[in-house]
RNA sequence: GCCUCAGUAGCUCAGCUGGUUAGAGCGGCGGACUGUUAAUCCGUAGGUCGUAGGUUCGAGCCCUACCUGAGGCGCCA
């Protein structure tokens, strides 16, 4: 390891008279004199004092914008009101110059679309370097919850063998020669030559696999990269995401929403604790990005309040049809102003869910027992045989954060509820196994990592928390 | 996949009902500046107006198609 020390230590140890190596990127040089140098460790800069006349004009004429350099000098207690310390610079060593004629960044504010078109370059700039630490911070934060909490780590195929999973459209996975593939009498393609000896595909979802997990270790859960081919064109959606997905046995539909809660909690509460530099800069950069917005565009409250707010209140819960009264009830119902109709029967539309979550609550809402034929074939069948115990929990600003069920334990219900929705039961027999020997009730849910990362960041686009989007006719880097 | 909007200098934008040589701020480059905080000041260069057609005496501006991006919707996490 080098002898350099992180500016993120420096800044919280605060050691004046030692002397000390730092390297990073130059993110200022003011009045041939300040520098301000990020490494990426922390959210502040630190500020490096030149005597310009003790360095070769080479040397000062590298210190450039973004160009990456090494200095040595003693921290001293800073005389400026902007820092408490500073490092007197002895040496200073170019290590990366910078043609700035060239460079596309500008020490500016940008566009978050100029600043996608350079990924490669968007991290050094303050807004997505917190970003970045902040989803760091999260992918940490979910771990050590669950570790905290009993459960196990699972690593679940990212390739899968299974086209039942019913969670959306696949990528297929393939050696095949797409251009002259071998077919088979029937001249359909002969998948039997392929690779895996069937057709695969990438995985839409842990959670069957997962429920294998949770039926013997009792609490498991997974956090991988999860591929969903739908033409999605949102802020909301990316075909290469990241999905934590809990299982746990023995457990009903109001565990599952204690855990979905406590769980989005714990990881808010883990940032206001440790984050809060970066949280801060996020913050002021959408007051500044607000500023000159019509009122009722701005968010209703600052991020970090919104944080606080949604850690310090319970969220709603209520049951589909309790939402679908609601909003019979409602002015916007009323007024004819929904675009779509309210009816039982019919899944809420995002305009429903944003009146419920923005308007009538004003917080995260779980909704539950939503009607069967809207849902997918293994949440478990309430009593009524119309409803079945699903749960989503709706976040302001994003929609459907988590989704999960109670699972269906009852193998005949199961393999009724397979057949009315067209699920191939020979497909799933492993599946139904599970119900066949030892089986008992459990439940789960999915949680959108990036759609957390984007409420707890307050980013608005979704390409905005992930390093290097994938969405439908783009994938750069 | 559907609807709407946008594309002018490196970036962010202005450009009147179509009318001479297309503007600004920031950034770049050259210079000044030893307590700055998006430093400041002086000077300077930089443009096939997204692409291809069309209308017109004349198009950055009007029309058509395509490309790219954004916002909304659907699908979902």
């Amino acid at each position: 390891m080098a002898k350099h020390t992180d500016i993120a230590r420096v800044l919280a140890e605060q050691k004046t008279g030692e002397k000390i190596e730092v390297k990073g990127w130059v993110r200022a040089f003011r009045a041939n004199r300040f520098i301000a140098l990020n490494d990426g460790s922390g959210a502040n800069n630190l500020q490096v004092v030149v005597d310009f006349e003790q360095f070769d004009e080479s040397v000062i004429k590298g210190i450039s914008f973004h160009s990456c350099i090494a200095v040595s000098g003693t921290l001293v207690e800073s005389q400026g009101s902007g820092q408490a310390v500073e490092l007197q610079a002895d040496t200073i060593e170019i290590l990366g110059g910078n043609d700035l004629e060239k460079y596309p960044l500008q020490p500016k504010r940008q566009t978050m679309e100029f600043l996608r078109e350079n990924a490669h370059f968007r991290m050094r700039t303050n807004t997505f370097s917190s970003v970045f630490r902040l989803r760091h911070a999260l992918a940490f934060a979910v771990h050590s919850f669950f570790n905290e909490e009993g459960f196990y780590y699972m690593h679940t195929p990212i390739i899968t063998g299974s086209d039942a999973e019913g969670a959306g459209e696949m990528f297929q996975v393939t050696t095949l020669d797409v251009k002259d593939s071998p077919k088979t009498d029937e001249g359909q393609v002969d998948y039997s030559q392929d690779f895996f000896g069937k057709a695969t595909n990438l995985t839409v979802s842990g959670q069957l696999q997962a429920e294998i997990g949770a039926l013997a270790m009792g609490k498991v859960y997974t956090f991988g990269p999860t591929f969903r081919a739908e033409n999605s064109n949102t802020s909301r959606h990316l075909a290469e995401f990241w999905m934590i997905e809990p299982e746990v046995a023995f457990a009903d539909l109001k565990d599952n929403m204690d855990l979905a809660e406590a769980f989005v909690k714990y990881l808010i509460n883990y940032v206001l604790d440790k984050y809060m530099d970066d949280l801060n800069i996020l913050d002021a950069r959408i007051q500044q990005e607000e500023k000159n917005m019509k009122a009722e565009l701005r968010r209703p409250m600052g991020l970090i309040e919104t944080l606080r707010f949604v850690v310090d209140n319970e969220f709603a819960r209520i049951t589909y049809t309790e939402a679908i009264n609601l909003l019979r009830s409602s002015k916007p119902y009323k007024k004819g102003r929904f675009e779509y109709d309210v009816e039982w029967g019919v899944d809420l539309q995002a305009e429903h869910e944003r009146w419920l979550v923005e308007k009538k609550f004003q917080k995260p809402v779980i909704v539950t027992d939503y009607p069967k034929d809207i849902k997918a074939f293994y949440m478990r069948m309430n009593d009524d045989g119309k409803t079945v115990a699903a749960m989503d929990i709706l976040f302001p600003g994003i929609g459907e954060v988590v989704g999960g069920s109670q699972r269906e334990e009852r193998l005949n219900v199961l393999m009724d509820r397979m057949t009315e929705m067209d699920v191939h039961h020979d497909e799933l027999d492993w599946y139904l196994d599970l119900r066949r020997f030892g089986g008992n009730k459990h439940a789960g849910f999915g949680l959108g990592f990036e759609r957390i990362v984007q409420f707890i960041t307050g980013m608005t686009n979704i390409r905005d928390v992930i390093a290097f989007p994938r969405t439908p006719g783009s994938a750069e880097f």
